[in-house]
DNA sequence: CTCGCATATTTACGTTACGTATCGTAATTA
DNA sequence: TAATTACGATACGTAACGTAAATATGCGAG
């Protein structure tokens, strides 16, 4: 492990335009959206060189994908009760999908190559998280007798988080606060055994 | 009702042009995916005009998503009992989805414009038919008594048929027969009120 | 301090696809 | 026959792609 400074040679990457070129991605995408940031209009509102950017992320796609990462809120949700932590994680994911962000989001994901690293890594971040935060909640509930650990962990946060991507893509019913209240109630009936 | 032909003059469009351009669209999907799709490759291996198609579709995505629903199987799942019927439904369902057709139906759906009146269109028919499908076997189950009636059933389809769209995009766990099998139960004990 | 390297910046290039316009032709109705 | 409309072919200007070349710049190594 002492070998991970191989010492590098050279002008070091300057910072400064990665975070500037993030920046303006992230200016384009606020007031422009997904369809209109273009490694050429990043460029030339960052002021960045073409060629620099290419040099961070290997297309647009991925460029969007580290800039809605960046500063994007950690999912770390607690409450006394499962159903309050649950509560307040879901009314919050919700909301975050609700904004223009969330079907940036979703465009990001879908268009991006599935087997890119930063795909994967915008994925765990961004979508993968909360269900994370969730299976931790569930255990905790479950090691102080709150539930029963579920049989099939996988599949019942798959039917807890899954329906948010469902709803901002097919867009059949709204995201709202009654949304997640209900969510949450499934949630529960999943996790509470028939007695 | 007996006006709906108001004398259409001119030469009348070609259904076999459109045919045509529909053809060559599912062929280069098939084998060179979502991204190689676009208006110039469909008029050059069809032998469509370029202008032609546009007079059919306003752009790419919109001709991927009609080739994507030229074809696509009725869900009419049916079945003795409520569990049985869902098996089957989320059976196809999940395996149609794993398919190469899942991603490219994902990256169209994301990429659409969401007002354009064909994205409507493509998401009712190939994304909440399916849902649609299981409102009527939960209903009929209801009405012979073998389950109750769920109080949220908007929710409770959304946790059935979001984790196959989930899992398609976040990629975190694969879609397979278990997979389908598991939301069965899950479904199941949503609609199963705890005695 | 100077050398050499790796990156930044700038400019330019060839390619692909976009979406539109124009053209002459074919098909259909009045 | 005349009017109308869609067809295929071709060409155009624009946008963005991704890469290359040339020069400038920062930094460690000798």
């Amino acid at each position: 492990m002492s070998q991970d400074t191989p010492k590098p040679r050279g002008r070091p990457p300057s910072k400064a335009a990665r975070d500037k070129a993030l920046a303006a991605a992230r200016e384009i995408l606020f007031d422009q959206g997904f369809g209109r940031l273009s490694v050429e209009a990043v460029a030339a509102r960052s002021g960045v060189g073409k060629p620099t950017i290419y040099r961070h992320w290997a297309n647009a796609s991925e460029l969007a994908m580290a800039a809605l990462m960046a500063g994007f809120p950690e999912s770390k949700s607690q409450g006394a009760t499962l159903e309050h932590a649950l509560s307040r994680q879901l009314t919050d994911l919700v909301r975050a999908f609700a904004t223009t962000r969330g079907r940036q989001i979703a465009m990001a994901l879908a268009t991006a190559d599935p087997d890119s690293e930063l795909t994967r890594a915008f994925r765990n971040r961004v979508i993968l998280s909360s269900r994370e935060a969730g299976r931790s909640l569930i255990a905790t509930a479950a090691d102080r007798g709150e539930i029963h650990p579920p049989a099939g962990i996988e599949v019942t946060l798959d039917m807890i988080y899954g329906p948010v991507l469902y709803r901002l893509l097919a867009g059949h019913q709204p995201l709202d606060d009654a949304f997640a209240a209900a969510l949450v109630d499934g949630a529960l009936k999943l996790l509470t055994p028939a007695k």
